[in-house]
DNA sequence: GTCAGTTTTAAACAGATGTTTGAAATGTCA
DNA sequence: TGACATTTCAAACATCTGTTTAAAACTGAC
C-alpha cells in the first residue's frame, strides 16, 4: 500500500495514469478534470486512480511531484550559468527558462501550465509547491535584482522590482486567452522566445538601472492614499 | 421573454439575483458557483435563475454587463484628467485606476475580480469583454506609451511596452494566493495603493525611458533561438 | 498446479448540480 | 370581483462525477 516511493515493479497502469493525468490537468485544471476521462486516456478502469492513488487529490500531487522533477532537469534555473557571470546575465539566463518553463507548451511542459494554474486558482497542493520551488526562485532572483541595485537598497524594494520583473513574465501564461483576442492576426499567438526574452531583459535592466532614490512615500496627482482594502 | 433591457417593472426577484450572482461569480467564478447558493442569497428559489435569466451562463454575462457599467463610472479610466496632461501624469492615473480596478477588494468591484479570472479561465463572455473593456483599455494604454517612446517607434515595440506595464499590475490580482504564502509576515497581504502605484509607475517609466533602439534580434549568451511552441 | 497476494473490472452508489414541470400564489386590469 | 398574465414554489428529473464494492483475472513463488 505504501507507493510513496515508485519502487520499480512494473505498474505500468500506475504509470499510465500519471502521464494521462498529466496531460489533462495541464489542460483544463484540477476541478475541471474528470476521473473518467483521465482512465479512458490511461486505457484503464475508474476504479485505477483509487487504487493506486487512494482518490483524485493523491493523484494530483503525485502529478504534480513528478512533474516538478521533470521540469526541474529540463528547464533548470541558472541553465548552466556560472554563479559569478555577470548579473545582467544571470538575470537575462533567468527570463529566459521562467519564460520557458511557464510558456512553452511542448510536451515535456505540462509543469508549468500547471502550477500557473495553480498561482491562480489554488488548490491544497500549492503550499507545498511555494515552499519547493517558487520559494528558491524567488531567493535566486532577489539575489540577482539586489546586485543590480545600488548597495543599500532595502529589501522591500528588491522584493517589488522582482515582482516587477516575474509580473511581467507570468502575464503571457495567464493572459494568453486575451491577447489572442486583442489581435488576432499579430505576433501574440506566436511568441518567439528570444524576442520576448530580450524585450523583458531589457526593459528591466533599463529600469533597475535608474532606479530612484528609494519609492518612499511622496504624493502625487490625484493620489487618495488609500490602501487597498482587503 | 425579452427580458434583454431591464425594462423597469418592479422586478425585485431579478435584482436580488443579479446582486447575490455577482458576489457569488466575483468570489469562486463561473464554474464553482452554484446556482442553489446564488438564489439561497438571493431569498429566491431555485427556479428562480431559469426563469429569469434562461441558463446559469444567461445569469453570468448578464452580470458581467451589469457589472462593468458599474465598474466603468466607479473607476473611470482616464480618472478626471485632462487629455492634454503630461504622458507621465496620464500613465500614473492609469496605473492606479487600474490597480483600483483589478484589486481592490471593496464591494463596488466585483467586476475587477470577475474580469481576472475571465482573463485566466475564460468563458464564452471572453469575446465581449475584450472588445467592450479590454480593447479600449489597451489603445488608451498604447497612446500613453506611444507618446512617452521615442516618434517613429515601431508599433509592436510600443505593444511590447504596454504589456510589461499591464503585466505588472495584473500579477497583484492574478497571484496573491502565492504572494500571501511567499512572505506571510510581510506587506504582500497588505499593500497599500500609492506605495504599488508609484512602484510600477516608476518602474516603467525609467524603462520606456531608457527605450534602447528597438530590440530586433541580436544573439545572446545560450539563446537558442527557438519559438516558444504552441 | 495450487494458492496467496495483487491488480483489474463492471456495476452500483451517493451526492452534487443545472434544469424542467405543473401547480399554486401573486399581481394587473377591466 | 373575475379573468388573465406573471411570478414563485416544491418536487422531480437527468447528468455528471468521485468513490466503493465484490467478484474476476492475473501474477509469481512454492
Amino acid at each position: 500500500m505504501d507507493e510513496s516511493t515508485e519502487s520499480g515493479g512494473h505498474a505500468v497502469t500506475r504509470t499510465a495514469l500519471l502521464e494521462a493525468a498529466a496531460d489533462v490537468f495541464a489542460d483544463v485544471g484540477f476541478q475541471n478534470a474528470t476521473i473518467r476521462e483521465i482512465c479512458q486516456k490511461a486505457g484503464a478502469n475508474v476504479a485505477a486512480v483509487n487504487y493506486h492513488f487512494r482518490d483524485k487529490e493523491g493523484l494530483y500531487s503525485e502529478v504534480l511531484r513528478v512533474q516538478g522533477r521533470l521540469a526541474q532537469s529540463r528547464f533548470p534555473s541558472n541553465a548552466g550559468l556560472a554563479d559569478d557571470a555577470p548579473a545582467e546575465q544571470r538575470l537575462e539566463v533567468f527570463i529566459r527558462s521562467f519564460l520557458q518553463r511557464v510558456l512553452s507548451e511542448e510536451i515535456a511542459n505540462r509543469h508549468g501550465r500547471m502550477m500557473a494554474r495553480e498561482m491562480v486558482e489554488p488548490t491544497a497542493a500549492l503550499d507545498q509547491l511555494v515552499r519547493q520551488i517558487i520559494q528558491p526562485q524567488a531567493n535566486q532572483l532577489h539575489e540577482i535584482v539586489g546586485s543590480l541595485l545600488p548597495a543599500g537598497t532595502p529589501p522591500e524594494t528588491v522584493r517589488l522590482h522582482s515582482l516587477s520583473i516575474v509580473g511581467q513574465i507570468l502575464f503571457y501564461a495567464h493572459c494568453r486567452p486575451v491577447l489572442s483576442r486583442l489581435e488576432p492576426r499579430s505576433a501574440y499567438d506566436f511568441i518567439e522566445l528570444d524576442q520576448l526574452t530580450q524585450h523583458i531583459t531589457r526593459f528591466s535592466l533599463a529600469a533597475l538601472r535608474d532606479s530612484s532614490p528609494t519609492p518612499t512615500r511622496r504624493r502625487t496627482a490625484s493620489s487618495s492614499r488609500r490602501p487597498i482594502s482587503r
